[in-house]
DNA sequence: CGGGATCCATTTAGATACTG
DNA sequence: CAGTATCTAAATGGATCCCG
């Protein structure tokens, strides 16, 4: 079979990969719920409670991959405290129905999936 | 919100993300991919062949876990030299619309993605 | 052929302390 | 409050050698 080099996910340098691998990280996907979940804009903080085994190191990392990604747009209040809000932007909104699908999917599997690891660790 | 902490997604326990952890993991989604491309039993080989750049301890690992979690089927036959097989289950096949429709919306926003990286790069 | 075992380099994540 | 900087620990990945 002969491939696409550009867009074949199989591709080494696919740019697939590259998208697919930033949603599929620890964290992306938790603030992407989140941030859906509460449906309007977030601070830091809130975020931070909402994913409570979230580091504040790797919760501002992903915000900031999310950010540049075009997934989640910060809004920096210059006030006394400072104040930054987060949200989903246009195109973060059209990916949260593929996420909630991986959601219900595992819903549905994971039991199954559980029992199964078990079973094949004896 | 107060929110069930079984199925949660953001509960730190939460076996959804558990479950989706070995799917967002570097290999699993490609090796599934494959298995489906091909539509018939792989052997190790082949499927090594179809992602260029896994090494073979990865792809075992990576075999080795999709086979626990039910997803990938693996057959030994006992000739010399010895043959594997592995193929979806068809547990793993109910999974393969979804991985689609992630690569399809990777390939619509992947330039207007990469492009929105340049420029926050900048 | 299809791995397992080992060693090593790289990457990633967490804890802690500090700052505008 | 919302981070940054630094150090360290842990997980991941690759190379190599070996075996049934």
């Amino acid at each position: 079979m002969i491939r696409n080099q550009v867009v074949d996910p199989l591709f080494s340098q696919c740019p697939v990969r590259n998208v697919l691998s930033r949603i599929g990280d620890r964290w992306s996907l938790l603030v992407l719920l989140a941030l859906h979940d509460k449906a309007e804009a977030m601070r830091f903080s809130e975020i931070g409670k909402a994913i409570p085994d979230v580091s504040q190191k790797m919760l501002t990392a992903t915000l900031r991959n999310l950010e540049a990604d075009d997934l989640v747009s910060r809004t920096i209040f210059p006030e006394v405290p400072p104040r930054v809000e987060y949200k989903l932007t246009k195109r973060g909104l059209t990916l949260i129905p593929l996420l909630n699908q991986l959601v219900d999917w595992s819903l549905e599997n994971m039991g199954a999936i559980i029992r199964h690891r078990k079973k094949y660790a004896m």
